[in-house]
DNA sequence: GCATAATTGGACCGAAACAGTACTGTTTCC
DNA sequence: GGAAACAGTACTGTTTCGGTCCAATTATGC
């Protein structure tokens, strides 16, 4: 269904919630002050502070805070953070794919990654947080897009 | 993984397999032409025939036909037709996300949603044959990924 | 210095979606 | 009438995802 993990999003979620906190926060309170699940949460943020996104503070008194200030860390750092490498499809430059030979477009889906790739990163989570979407969106438009009413059946 | 179902990435050979015959072609010889296994590349078919991207001529003789010239098929189309709808988070407009109300970030998800959206729009499958990326890319740049401009607040 | 409590870290398990396969039915040409 | 090819449906195995539980670590308080 192209939909990322639940889990990412309440990355997010806890990550925005967290960049408005200046004090290390543990996880049932950010679990309370965003409804997700405490053991949920509890994951997300594990995950997040083995990837450098949030810093981890052990034992009592300790909690998560954020590594980077919200406006430099994009969606895509996240995304890749939780869900793993952005790379739609098997057939990336590594190359398990059985059809590689005969399909005729060789690695041509690494422009399709690139292409997803650099639209998410092109968004912060500070953007997401209150929605002043600048027009850094603007050169992305849709264009035309058959197919839509099922032409034949 | 933000990775799109093997089905698609078969599909899109398939498609662009068929688009360099004119004559109708049927699944075993596709199959062979693109080293898919038959039944697998069978079902792709025939899911892409009832979402019109291709058609279909029954009985002996028959075979499959692309509907649309390569150039008019983007990748969003096929993507759509095979794994269904592009929406990144569960909680887009419908909104069956239980943490709505506490989340802070209303539904800012649809602003990434149709970043992706456009990003996959922009890609024809003419694209995917032969590397002619044209400029139409040239929206998409790479924004020194941490820490752009940050043009909110 | 030691016991205690709080909090993160890592491992485990069940569930759901996905990929692949097989079968049966309908349509068309020879 | 027979054969070839698509259409649709159902089933099964696999993988990934979502959620939960227990162990390691550190600050606090006595
Ligand atoms: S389908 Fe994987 S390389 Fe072409
Ligand atoms: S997390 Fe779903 S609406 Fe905020």
């Amino acid at each position: 269904m192209l939909k990322l993990s639940k889990l990412t999003d309440y990355a997010v979620v806890a990550l925005v919630r967290l960049g408005q906190k200046e004090e290390v926060t543990t996880s049932p309170v950010l679990s309370r002050s965003t409804g997700i699940p405490e053991p949920t949460v509890a994951k997300v943020l594990k995950i997040l502070a083995t990837q450098g996104i949030v810093t981890s503070q052990r034992g009592a008194r300790g909690g998560y805070r954020l590594a980077h200030p919200l406006e430099e860390i994009s969606i895509a750092t996240v995304i890749q953070a939780i869900d793993g490498p952005i790379s739609l499809t098997t057939c990336v430059d590594g190359g398990d794919c059985d059809a590689r030979s005969t399909c005729g477009l060789g690695g041509q889906w690494d422009m399709v990654n690139a292409a997803i790739r650099n639209a998410l990163s092109a968004i912060t989570l500070a953007d997401m947080k209150n929605h002043t979407v600048t027009d850094r969106l603007g050169g992305l438009r849709t264009p035309s897009m058959p197919g839509g009413p099922a032409a034949t059946a």
